[in-house]
DNA sequence: CTGAAAGCGCTTACAG
DNA sequence: CTGAAAGCGCTTACAG
């Protein structure tokens, strides 16, 4: 591989000067820039990004942590950050935990040994003092969720109104009995459960314990929540579930064929997310539309500002939407 | 951020001493080890790879060009690289091209550049000669497909095979009307059209070049494949269709419901992948299954192999398998 | 407009 | 077992 030095000699110039011409520095003449140039193209030369790194420029590299790639929700949020720090001449790299939250620490070592430039963390799992300093160094943005309970700042929704708002739309449905998926294991901070039961206090409803689902995430887990479904009495049987996700009303609505089960009538699902799965079940799902394009593209940005020492952009309202399809049954 | 000097200086040791700390080096004494790794601790000192990158260790990060993280065998494929690579040590960096098929040229760059060691490109438009310089070093892999008419190594299943088996077991079943989609646009040297030409040949079946879809890639396209079908007059339409991918499947099904048409009793649709979406769909997608997951693994294995100068992974079978589901009518 | 030289933070051949 | 020094390929303050 040709080095500057290769390039300066065959220019005839010094390694200062091929150095301006690289950077664009004024004070290089036409002349010897032509000449440069040439040099440059006969020996097929490219600066050594290694070199200029060590020199303190940025690696313009950039990591997410996310569980898996395979879940469409962080394929369609890792889309959008690539796609946003592309425009910003970072690049991506995926790091995937699978479940491994071990591998948070890891991962946020590769800022410390220089290998990135920052990260964006979704679903943190637990804050350490070591990523609560990453933050207020501005090189790690949490984006999505926070399981924890200490306030951090983290770009996402109103997991709490978007619960709310999707069991009051079950409620005035006729909905009285609704089983309450989630992703986690029960906490009372979880706040699309604070926002459930909110609105179920609101129409004096009681919850159902039995109706509580822990770890439900994924397609199979939603086939799983059916098989449960299909054993009760009848009369013990929910109306309506609030799925934790559209894999999970996926995996409910395709289980349910199979038992003979009617979906909306024998029960109703609601998802979360509106993946474009949500269109191509049968009934298709109405659920809980999230902006996770611009919630990865408002993560980035405000990633990419702190790094640069950029005022941060504009705050955006991440707002959640029901959009009605066919999964869920009036009653009234 | 404390640097080997640093640490040098606390531990009152050499330079040379920290370094050989560093790297595991036999002679250095468990006394002085002590020291130094008591005041790395103290200092939250974390050796610069970028200065070790310059020193000659590799990056340790390779690419992956995709078009689409969204696509889901893309994100399955991603996946699979992602996690082989992590335990040979190297990170993955996503690179998509959205369809920008010029940015292949400023990906690959990123190795000259030294910020990738080596890239692995899926569905290779163009071998430019800067590639096949690049494929030549042992750099870049491809790997799925690669669209051009000149000899390269690439890692693929059958697609020819694949193809042929699936159209003969529509044959078998009675149809003699098939569609055929593919996501490019017609081309001899197109693999999946060889095999599903060979196979008509082999049962003196003609066929229709109104049948042949090109540029059908997603979802969209399969509903438009669908709106398409449900124009044509009864005698005219196919009884069955090769579609290209599951997502191109889920289309056709799920555009069924809407314009009354019977999956499989009006048209039977073959699948592509084996995605989960094969298994929600109603009916459920028979399909041909693609082993994505070793197909990466085994691409992963032969860039590291290659970028190490190691031998390469032993040759593994890319079997494709038909998954026999609901959405296949038997026609006889 | 151009160049000599220091230095970024490491590793390693050489010397002890 | 330990250390002084060269050098990886750049950029930049300084001098001209």
């Amino acid at each position: 591989m040709a080095s500057i030095e290769d390039v300066a000699k065959k220019a005839r110039v010094s390694v200062t000067t091929v150095s301006r011409t690289l950077n664009d520095h004024p004070y290089v003449s036409d002349k010897t820039k032509k000449k440069i140039y040439a040099a440059m193209a006969e020996l097929d030369y490219y600066p050594n990004n290694i070199a200029q790194q060590l020199r303190g420029k940025a690696s313009k590299m950039i990591g997410v942590i996310i569980s898996y790639i395979t879940n469409p929700f962080f394929a369609y949020l890792v889309d959008s950050i690539e796609t946003t720090a592309l425009e910003s001449g970072y690049h991506l790299v995926v790091l995937q935990t699978q479940g491994k939250h071990d591998l948070e620490k890891f991962y946020t070592e590769m800022i410390k040994k220089k290998q990135l430039d920052g990260i964006i963390i979704t679903n943190l799992e637990t804050a350490t003092p070591e990523i609560k300093a990453l933050i207020d160094t501005g090189k790690v943005v949490i984006c999505n969720r926070y399981i924890g309970n200490e306030r951090l700042p983290v770009i996402h929704i109103d997991e709490e109104e978007a619960s709310y708002t999707g069991t009051k739309y079950l409620i005035n449905q006729g909905h009285k009995q609704i089983a309450f998926c989630t992703g986690n294991v029960m906490n009372t901070h979880d706040r699309r459960f604070k926002g459930f039961s909110k609105a179920l206090k609101e129409f004096k409803l009681d919850f159902d314990e039995n109706l509580f689902f822990e770890k439900t995430l994924d397609v199979e887990d939603g086939r799983n929540f059916l098989r449960w479904f299909a054993k009760q009495d009848s009369i013990k049987r929910p109306t309506a579930v609030f799925s934790n996700g559209d894999q999970v009303a996926a995996g409910i609505i395709s289980e349910a064929h199979k038992y003979q089960i009617n979906i909306p009538e024998d029960l109703s699902v609601l998802g979360f997310d509106d993946q474009p799965i949500a269109t191509l079940t049968s009934p298709e799902i109405t659920t809980i539309r999230q902006p996770i394009q611009t919630m990865g593209e408002y993560a980035t940005k405000t990633l990419i500002a702190k790094l640069e020492n950029c005022p941060l952009p504009a705050n955006v309202d991440l707002k959640t939407e029901i959009i009605h399809r066919e999964s869920v049954h009036n009653l009234l």
